[in-house]
DNA sequence: CTGTTAATTTATCGGTCGATAAATTTAAAT
DNA sequence: ATTTAAATTTATCGACCGATAAATTAACAG
């Protein structure tokens, strides 16, 4: 439970390659592998056998998708669950691009180009079958990992637009009204759901995704432009002021 | 794969009542049930178990939760995906309210005043842990019935949204362009991701979901104000004419 | 070629799963 | 009170699960 998570830094850049660590070529008719490279690859095999199957998945049917034996697992994580805590990482921690940081708040470029540039490159990112499952499957889990994500999210993500757009109107920084994080929520999660609709639905979406990124944005900052001082915020406000008597659930 | 699907129409009125079947007082004690009322009461313990749980929850848990042994289930039931099928049906097509139709076509009161009426009904119909976590399970299990739901709100729901933003905007009829649907995506998807956020990831959200809705709204309907006619619309139809050469995927 | 180390396999354990058959018990009808 | 029908339980099957111990075998060092 009070586990810390760190996002990549250096962490995908020292992964082994088969030739680095093993010595030889990486002929694909190899019986053994070296001790990394075997482990690799039962990361990267259990990744997609759990995004397909959930991890409920069985720890055979992995073995069989390797081409080994299933008590092997057992030589490289003490258990299933020490497993899937590396899939976790790999999904969650290693996938994050720390310029993502620096996009958002580069002050030389107008923000919506930023936002487009920034979600072009996150849903370039996330927008594949594998991590998209696996987040939710680890998020209907309960995962410590899922909650700490999205804490990141609002934290990395979220408030920064909200305060880069404040900067850019010429609005007064400070943090960011609840009502304010929910409408960058809005947003994001509009943006997500194409992922969701695209990968886990397989419904029709959009053909391109580019397109329905910056058609979210016009409406997303259209939208807030002309409400984003005055009824969101004096509503936060007032909000905060007296719970509301329309409140519910 | 051919099933058929009809949302709910008188169906949740005919669910048997303990005293209507049994024909005596629904006495805690009772050691028998109708069957009737013992079906009742699988299909509802099943659909939150496997709300929380996911699917591959025991048949054994279930028992034990409804203080019956595990071989009764199959005296109900031919086999577990049945009873799951049962639970599908429950969650997806009995929470339809077939006002929810009429809601949204009223033209006698002005748009913004629609869309805030049902989406404050319908969230307060799906917004809870057993919908939303089964909704997302079946989705994940690739259910038939979880693509035909998508599928209705998207002709339900969304196309009905276009259309009458459309009319409203004195703009001319016609069938929703494939970008118009996903700026309607949008809006419900970063609406739903509400309730994802809140259910799912147990993550604190913006406390009155009506505000939220609100807000959700004015964003959207100023944003789309500006551009629906112009911006979006000739893109798509620029689109439609000549794929665009960013496209990416 | 031989010996040593460790990667991998074989065999197996206890537990749980969905499902079936047969025995039992409750409740209503006569 | 006796009979009858059906709701429920007991017992059990074969398959699969995660995990452990011991035997095997491939790869490398000398």
């Amino acid at each position: 439970m009070d586990e810390e998570f760190k996002l990549n830094s250096i962490a995908a850049a020292d992964l082994p390659t088969v030739d680095a660590l093993t010595g030889h070529e990486a002929s694909s008719k190899q019986r053994r592998l070296s001790p990394a490279q075997r482990r690799e690859d039962f990361i990267r095999k259990a990744t997609s056998l759990f995004a397909e199957e959930g991890f409920d998945a069985g720890t055979r049917e992995l073995a069989r998708k390797l081409g080994v034996t299933q008590p092997l697992l057992y030589r490289y994580f003490p258990s299933k669950d020490d497993l899937i805590r590396e899939v976790y990482k790999r999904v969650y921690l290693d996938r994050w691009q720390p310029e993502w940081d620096d996009m958002l708040g580069d002050r030389t470029r107008p923000i919506r180009e930023r936002l487009q540039h920034f979600y072009d490159a996150y849903t370039d990112a996330i927008f594949n079958r594998d991590w998209i499952r696996i987040y939710l499957f680890s998020g209907l889990k309960g995962a410590a990992i899922n909650k700490w994500y999205v804490s990141i999210v609002e934290t990395r993500i979220l408030t920064r637009i909200i305060e880069e757009y404040r900067h850019e109107a010429g609005l007064p920084a400070h943090e960011p009204a609840p009502a304010e994080l929910e409408l960058a929520w809005l947003l994001h999660g509009g943006i997500f759901y194409y992922g969701v609709r695209k990968h886990i639905y397989d419904s029709p979406v959009l053909e391109q995704k580019n397109r329905a990124i910056s058609n979210a944005l016009d409406v997303f900052l259209e939208g807030i432009s002309s409400g984003f001082g005055t009824a969101v915020k004096t509503r936060s406000t007032a909000i905060r002021k007296a719970q509301g008597p329309d409140g519910q659930e």
